[in-house]
DNA sequence: GTTTTTTTTGAACAATTGTTCAGTTAATAT
DNA sequence: ATATTAACTGAACAATTGTTCAAAAAAAAC
């Protein structure tokens, strides 16, 4: 009879979203209007609205996916067992993980304000579900006496806001490499909670 | 003759100032309109004009203003010499002065970038100065033998990474005082860097 | 009380905003 | 080929944006 739905719609939806989070990253949520998407995905603005309801959902659906998209990485993860080897895999696959994803990790926390409340608390959830797993791993070894950490809740906000601080002034150009990161963190992690 | 400069203005200004700093805080500097400040103030827009000549220099002076009273706070204290005092100091000094005053703290690192390149390099530049000192007190305390830390322009950037990051979650009424917090963070940094 | 200048108003400017939708185009299943 | 629907256009909507400026108001110096 007719047309089968999402034959362009399967490619043009993901486009909206990819060109949408390049100009959310670099000019802010706010500072971009609907058009500038539209123009460069090749558009006319009113053809966005056939696969967003609105502006608030283009931000939202990205934000939501990263969170999501995260804790599935970490759960694809063959974990070591011994709980500091553990935590330096946790430090590794932070680092390595927000390092490839600039953008996302950028907006991710830029852009919560815009937000409805609604989304905001699906966001937030998926956070305490992230710092849950380090919170874990320190928990899981103080009990076998590997680590020495009162407060494993706030060592934790304090182990991702160090490794967060690495997005903000990693150049793949600069004088440090990744692998070179990544081991000076484990070390600093590793100190502060034995 | 005539009316003396700035009876009202010496006035006006700061108090224009200090509610744009609220709103930006809450909504953030794109989303909030000159006509938003002014309602608020108690003004017609066109009056904001007589103080600042664009809406950006509002924001800028709030943020190179807050930069610099930062670095003047900090030698106006009185430093203990030891370098592991000097650390602990140092650590209690960030905390309480960006805990009291985190509207500030936000926008300082939130909108950066709806500045001009030219104000943008003001800021990182006072920036630098700041994460100079704990660098200075790291490298010192490496050469006088109380710290073991190699890279300690990395460690410097970690651990004020790491104590950024509990102005995005304290709650005052929250399970945890502010002395409490900074003895946790005391702690962890020491560890970190011995 | 008059003069002088600061401070504010109030209206206007052109540009841009998110969103809607009737109508057009284009692809696909029959 | 034709019918059907997916996908998009293009124009319009009312609202809001930062900024400007002549004119009015208000305050202080004389």
């Amino acid at each position: 009879m007719a047309r089968t739905l999402g034959s362009y719609a399967k490619l043009t939806k993901p486009k909206i979203s990819e060109i949408a989070l390049h100009l959310f990253a670099e000019r802010g949520y706010a500072a971009v209007s609907m058009r500038q998407i539209a123009f460069k995905v090749g558009l006319q603005v009113g053809a966005l609205y056939n696969y967003f309801p609105d502006k608030q959902t283009i931000l939202s659906e990205l934000l939501i996916n990263h969170m999501e998209n995260l804790l599935q990485a970490w759960h694809r993860q063959k974990l070591p067992e011994k709980p500091d080897k553990l935590l330096e895999f946790f430090v590794d696959f932070h680092i390595e993980y927000h390092l490839n994803r600039p953008e996302e990790v950028f907006i991710a926390y830029m852009e919560l304000r815009n937000l409805t409340p609604e989304n905001f608390k699906k966001i937030e959830k998926l956070r305490n579900k992230y710092e849950l797993i380090l919170n874990k791993i320190l928990s899981d070894g103080v009990t076998k006496n590997f680590f020495l950490c009162e407060e494993t809740k706030i060592a934790s906000l304090a182990i991702i806001g160090m490794l967060k601080e690495v997005n903000t002034w990693y150049k793949a150009d600069g004088r440090i490499s990744v692998p070179e990161i990544k081991n000076i963190y484990q070390q600093i992690v590793l100190k502060a909670v034995t």
